[in-house]
DNA sequence: TCTGGGGTCCTAGGACCC
DNA sequence: TCTGGGGTCCTAGGACCC
């Protein structure tokens, strides 16, 4: 098998420079939720040394200075453009597997192994022309290899977009340029601990006894142990339906009031509920979380959650938003000021295969739910929620959501429109 | 003053049973 | 009052990813 990794350059940058070309060769950085801290950078912006998480007010600076530019995270937008890039990735190859809003990996079994690069080099040309979103690509016999190409595909211009390993030579020479922590697979906390132990390459890594990694990382070191060595180890994507599904949102103020974190926590679980019906999928069960503000040392710390199972699967908005709400008033003390909440459903079944629990349940009342919802979800269009339950306050959950550098909706009115049957 | 959101997988340890 | 070992199931939390 030979699998090729497509990424997306500086993805949310690249969307707000779709429709905004005076961005181009600007430094650019885009802002999560709440206007809170730096989630995307360009080119430019990695430069200046913006790190990925700088919290805002850090280089607010440089943007009133007019040597930065900055953009409010604008969702609707990225998952429109990315859906037309994921369109053009599956007229390309046999198979895809979206991994994230801006990553796929493409499965090229069957494709002539003189046809690979044609075909990929032909592909970034094409969603640079037709979507506008500069993309690299990475081939290699497994999913990690693809990875370190693509690091290779992005950094070096000379790859004009796209790197292969394919040789014994090429993939030691690719190891033992890349650093252990820019391993897929190896993260924040082992990076350092295997740099503290003398690995500092892929190459390091990999010549290590498999045992040794066994014994110091488990069985997913094994795992990136052996992709490194060109033997496939790291799952398919399988599971179409997502097994867990989280709503939450950190507060721009932050609040002890039990009966505001009740109106938040409801519009969490409606949202979590229109996701699950989304997916014709239904919960078992509900867990609310709350977190007080980490970043206050002087204020008392509080992470609590608590989760409600179902006696049958639900996804009707009325249910979840009564599990999330039982679960709420078990966590909730009034001596905290909390900063964020949020609801996630899990254990997560199809909907049609949805069993009746034996006794005491009242199925007349699930399908009556159940309708009242579809309907819900007929009227309430994505971002639009005109229905809502009591305990949901008028406006939306995104209220109260700083958004201050927000560009113009300029793709999505198409996908409205498009969602209204 | 100001610090994101949404996922997956694995493991350690407790509860419970025989 | 003494009190072993092994198995399963569940859950919380850690680590990782974007």
């Amino acid at each position: 098998m030979r699998y090729a990794l497509v990424d997306c350059n500086n993805f949310f940058v690249s969307c707000e420079r779709a429709f905004q070309p005076e961005l181009e060769g600007r430094p650019v950085v885009v802002l999560s939720n709440n206007d809170g801290c730096v989630v995307a950078r360009s080119n430019e912006s990695k430069a200046m040394g913006i790190k990925m998480g700088t919290p805002f007010f850090q280089v607010k600076e440089l943007v009133d200075a007019g040597r930065l530019e900055v953009r409010s995270s604008n969702y609707a937008l990225y998952g429109d453009l990315s859906d037309r890039v994921m369109h053009l990735l599956a007229d390309t190859a046999p198979r895809i597997e979206i991994y994230s809003i801006d990553e796929a990996f493409m499965l090229l079994e069957g494709i002539e192994e003189q046809q690979v690069n044609p075909l990929c080099s032909d592909l970034v040309h094409r969603v640079r022309q037709w979507v506008g979103i500069p993309v690299s690509v990475g081939i290699a016999q497994t999913k990690t290899l693809a990875k370190v190409a693509n690091h290779f595909a992005k950094k070096y211009p000379g790859y004009k977009g796209v790197c292969r390993i394919e040789t014994p030579r090429q993939r030691e020479k690719a190891l033992s340029l890349t650093p252990v922590d820019d391993v897929w697979g190896i993260g924040w906390r082992m990076g350092p601990k295997l740099k503290g132990m003398g690995i500092q390459t892929a190459l390091d890594f990999a010549q290590r006894p498999l045992e040794w990694v066994h014994k110091l990382m488990g069985i997913t070191g094994v795992r990136t142990w052996k992709e490194l060595h060109g033997e496939a180890a790291v799952q398919e994507e399988s599971t179409q339906r997502k097994q867990s599904i989280c709503t939450s949102r950190s507060f721009a103020d932050m609040t002890g009031d039990l009966e505001e974190l009740s109106l938040k926590v409801s519009d969490f679980a409606a949202m979590c509920a229109r996701k699950l019906r989304q997916e014709n999928s239904a919960a078992y069960a509900v867990t609310t979380f709350l977190y007080t503000n980490r970043f206050r040392e002087d204020l008392d710390q509080y992470y609590p959650s608590a989760t409600i199972r179902l006696p049958v699967p639900a996804s009707s908005a009325q249910e979840i938003v009564g599990a999330a709400l039982k679960a709420l008033r078990t966590i909730y003390r009034p001596s905290f000021l909390y900063k964020k909440a949020g609801v996630i459903v899990h254990d997560t079944v199809a909907a049609d295969a949805i069993q009746g629990a034996l006794f005491e349940y009242d199925d007349a009342a699930r399908i009556r739910n159940d309708k009242l919802s579809a309907l819900m979800d007929s009227i309430n269009t994505e971002g639009r929620n005109l229905l809502r339950l009591a305990t949901q306050r008028p406006g939306h959950y995104a209220d109260g959501i700083r958004r201050e550098h927000c560009s113009k909706l300029y793709s999505t009115a198409w996908s409205d429109i498009l969602e209204i049957h």
